[in-house]
DNA sequence: ACTAATTGCGCAATCGTTTGCACAGACTGT
DNA sequence: ACAGTCTGTGCAAACGATTGCGCAATTAGT
């Protein structure tokens, strides 16, 4: 390991000589141009790297940023975290990650963890209200898609790319919807452009944790009901919460045996890999992955440089990307 | 922020005396028990938390480990990263993670940054033959799904399941079989138990990152190939290099009018989430990820305890879960 | 030439924890 | 009672980088 006293020394000079003109700040304390040669080429012929144990210690600022998400089986997340520990890197900062599964117990132990560690600031998509209540100075945090103006948030925009989605279906022809595991909020707000649409609410109690299991958290239970109507009573086209509910309610419809799109239409949210992973690919509204890993960081970064600035708020768009999962209704399409 | 001093004032004794008592070495140290009970209640009283930054500098070990692996797209890393992680927690260590995209630029830029941060181990992904050959010194490193008698390494048994997967189809009754970005060595160990068995091989250009395109980075070709066959020359089972690639020629081979299970089986391999999310949903063969990423921080462990200890080497078995996307071939359904 | 201002650089303390060593005090043995 | 052992605790020096302050050496001013 090489110290900046080996430098100092090679380069016949001092460690806070040294110092100054590794941080860059050679001109700003005078160090003359020589000096500062002579200890940079010291530095690059030595091979140094400084330990950022020591400057942690020192100046407080860890380069480490901690980085906490539900655990990646969220298909949005596991999008999200590698491309906000890229951006991380590119500014010298660690990605300290944390993941949990269940909302309440472990996410609070997981945060005190990952604070403690002493990171600068946080990007997480916990909720302000949850935190664990004994953590004595939580540094700077971002929250993501959370709605709290005295927090710096990022987020996407909620009801209008919600309605955005229907009127993309209602566009194709669609005259019946159902909505899936969409808080009624959200629901209300799309009632007043279409005030006639009969739209129906599903799913309000899946259980993400199950959704791998045969029964989908209770997503089977929707396709059934979906299948049980008669064709002139169904909902023609269905917008999920999210990608990983589209693509398990693609798979429980085909088993349920409905087509999609032929009999339905599925739109998802977030724009996922697994919307253009599956089969049928699923039309999908997301904002993409790389904004929003470029809105927290540097939302992060802005807080960082000014502690003192108002609560900031980003809203990324979503952007809809039609696929393979939506087509116009039969009803329609015989019509013509 | 409560100190070590802090404590040692509040229960009347020195600095060093704290340290010892919080460590658990009152004991040992021939701390009195009563100047240890006045310490500890001090340290609870007051929310004594350490300062790791600070004890890392002394003691040079850190408490965090780097968890180095491709960007999660591979769906297996996005499951075994959050895994890992909960288990580092569970010991009390920070998981620094790094992800790439790229395997040769990204990849060595990432693992030095995270190293320099001052890790005192590393679980990984990455080729050891290709680590950045100006890391000073590599901490401690468990290698995933590498082969090096060198290094310490935890692994899936690769060949023996693939043959494990050939005889399920064999069993099933598939006698012409096809393997997807399969390596030819794995290949040629299925050739023993089954010489006589014809077997095609495809897929060897593809281009991981561009799965998500529309051609799926080859893997058009390869649906497009299979289904230009006539059926009695055409495999009636296709084994995918893993769940990924497998579920994305799900996808084409539906586009290219082939019906999985009934023209085709199809198996794939990581038995991920993404297996049963699929639909239909797929027949993988995979280890636990809860194992995997026991055996992992499990091995770092031991070679942290025993620096000097011989290279260690774990292999965690498949199990192959039979699901929707496989199923005996036409022709010996009609047969019967 | 003598004081004053300026410039370039180094001394020493600091961040909080750990640890080798030594020093008091109590105790034992003769 | 005194030398020797043992026990519990504290002193002080690390770990490596940063930074306020001040000291020399040079230059400017009269």
């Amino acid at each position: 390991m090489v110290r900046q006293i080996d430098i100092a020394r090679e380069a016949g000079t001092s460690v806070p000589t040294v110092c100054r003109v590794l941080a860059g700040r050679g001109e700003e304390c005078g160090i003359t141009p020589g000096t500062a040669r002579r200890v940079s080429e010291a530095a690059a012929r030595l091979g140094y790297k400084p330990n950022l144990v020591a400057r942690a210690l020192r100046t407080r600022r860890h380069q480490s940023v901690g980085v906490l998400f539900h655990s990646t089986s969220e298909p949005l997340y596991a999008e999200l975290v590698p491309a906000i520990q890229a951006r991380l890197y590119a500014r010298g900062y660690a990605a300290i990650c944390g993941f949990w599964t269940d909302p309440d117990a472990e996410a609070a132990a997981t945060i005190r963890a990952v604070v403690d560690h002493g990171v600068d600031g946080v990007i997480t998509c916990h909720e302000p209200g949850q935190l664990p209540a004994d953590i004595s100075e939580m540094p700077p945090t971002v929250f993501f898609a959370i709605d709290d103006p005295a927090r710096d948030t990022v987020g996407v925009n909620g009801d209008e790319s919600l309605v955005e989605a229907v009127s993309f279906l209602v566009a194709k022809g669609h005259r019946r919807l159902a909505l899936v595991d969409i808080p009624r909020s959200y629901a209300d707000a799309i009632l007043a452009p279409y005030p006639d649409l009969p739209v129906s609410l599903h799913g309000f109690d899946i259980d993400y944790a199950a959704l791998d299991a045969p029964g989908a958290g209770g997503l089977e239970a929707v396709a059934g009901h979906l299948a049980a109507l008669a064709p002139a009573k169904r909902p023609s086209g269905v917008v999920c919460r999210n990608d990983l509910v589209a693509v398990r309610l693609l798979a429980l419809l085909a088993q349920a045996g409905l087509r999609v799109p032929g009999d339905i239409s599925v739109v998802g949210f977030d724009d996922t890999r697994l919307a253009r992973w599956s089969s049928p690919s699923l039309t999908s509204s997301g904002a993409p992955v790389g904004k929003l890993a470029d809105a927290l960081v540097d939302t992060l970064f802005a807080r960082l440089a000014n502690p003192g600035a108002p609560p900031l708020h980003v809203v990324v768009p979503r952007v809809l990307s039609a696929r393979g999962s939506t087509a116009a209704p039969l009803a329609t399409r015989t019509n013509h």
